[in-house]
DNA sequence: GACTGCGGTTACCGCAAGTAACATGCAGGG
DNA sequence: CCCTGCATGTTACTTGCGGTAACCGCAGTC
């Protein structure tokens, strides 16, 4: 019975935190990433401290959900890169998904972007200087992905491996800082959206002219 | 009399916020963004509630900060995009002179970019659904003034107002998630982690070739 | 029936943002 | 000379949140 009764427990608690998880996403979506470890336990219909206890603190229970939402993310965007199409289609058809998302979900994808808070798990004796971790992680790690599937897919010659992240993260960079201008001021649709940034990583910036009264870009 | 005692007590009034500015910068860059109130009037030899008549609330003083330290990296970054030379040469100035600056100050670098905290100023009522102000305004404002430069130098055809924003404000994304991952890892030199941004707005990913083994990217 | 493990709660600590109310120093005007 | 006005500064408080300690009650087990 000992092994029943662990896995049994083991499965009943992985059910908690499933839930605790629901619960704490339905917070955050409403009341953004400032939501209250209260609050969140409030809405789960239970109190703080066994919050603690599941997630250790706010930034566990924040980097489970992340993690989640995360992972979804990066699933769908690995579909459409793998679509059987040509590149430039795949190209665009991995902006568009990442924009319809950020788009469908505006609330989620402010939360996965706030690196806010976070004192940054016992670094309080380093006091400073440790730069490079402010970014959201979900940047991050799309970052490495597409770095991945660069470095697979094309052949960038000597220092492919080092030339294939820059890229990567400047990409995913590119994509992100867009989508997010765009998500607060709207100034075009999403299809123009994506046609501009598939044209401006296809080069166009190199051959576009100079205007006739100005000394060039 | 009147009107010089209001005006010596104004000069007097705006030398004391600059010197508020300044010790609020140092207990920044050695505390980092969390720097408490408390900490920053301490290094100020004076007592919170002068902080709060200066800058109204925490937000207020860290808009100041951010006020600043923005409006000199534009400074510098204005003068590497007008420096004369040809387009690609500038490209390079001009991230160069970024990646430059982000690795000098990094602690600056990391508060600019630090959107947390800051209620928003108001929006309790609203409550939800203000995606697209949680990027750091460097961002923004760097991004409108890149579309500015591209707009007023180059020739995009039609559309060319809402593609040049759209440009700006990729670049400056690609330019900063790079820089953010480069200055986490250090993963190459500057001038390599240049060349290789350089290279991709300059539609090298448009002529690379697929690997033979690939089904292309 | 006492023992133990676990899900749960109340009640507290520490700390930071923000504020109210009080003190002090210094113009000018009767 | 004293009183008023006003800016500058302080102490001492409130509120709210993250995080924790200590206690509660109820399975099941020997």
């Amino acid at each position: 019975m000992e092994t029943t009764h662990r896995t049994e427990q083991q499965r009943s608690a992985d059910q908690r935190r499933r839930e605790l998880l629901e619960a704490a996403d339905r917070v955050v979506l409403r009341d953004g990433p400032q939501a209250s470890m209260n609050a969140i336990a409030a809405e789960a219909g239970i109190t703080k401290p066994i919050l603690y206890r599941h997630f250790g603190d706010k930034g566990g229970l924040y980097r489970a959900l992340a993690t989640r939402h995360t992972d979804a993310l990066l699933a769908n965007l690995r579909s459409a890169l793998d679509a059987p199409a040509d590149r430039r289609r795949r190209v665009e058809a991995t902006l568009d998904t990442y924009l319809a998302a950020i788009e469908a979900r505006p609330q989620v994808y402010r939360f996965l972007m706030h690196p806010s808070e976070e004192t940054g798990g016992g670094q309080q004796p380093e006091h400073g200087f440790d730069t490079g971790r402010h970014s959201a992680p979900v940047l991050r790690r799309m970052g490495e992905e597409l770095a991945r599937v660069i470095a697979e897919r094309v052949d960038l010659g000597p220092d492919s491996e080092v030339l294939a992240r820059v890229w990567g993260h400047g990409i995913v960079g590119m994509m992100h800082a867009a989508g997010d201008w765009w998500l607060g001021e709207r100034p075009c649709t999403r299809a123009e959206l994506v046609r501009g940034l598939a044209d401006l990583l296809w080069g166009r910036l190199e051959r576009v002219d100079d205007r006739v009264d100005s000394p060039g870009f």
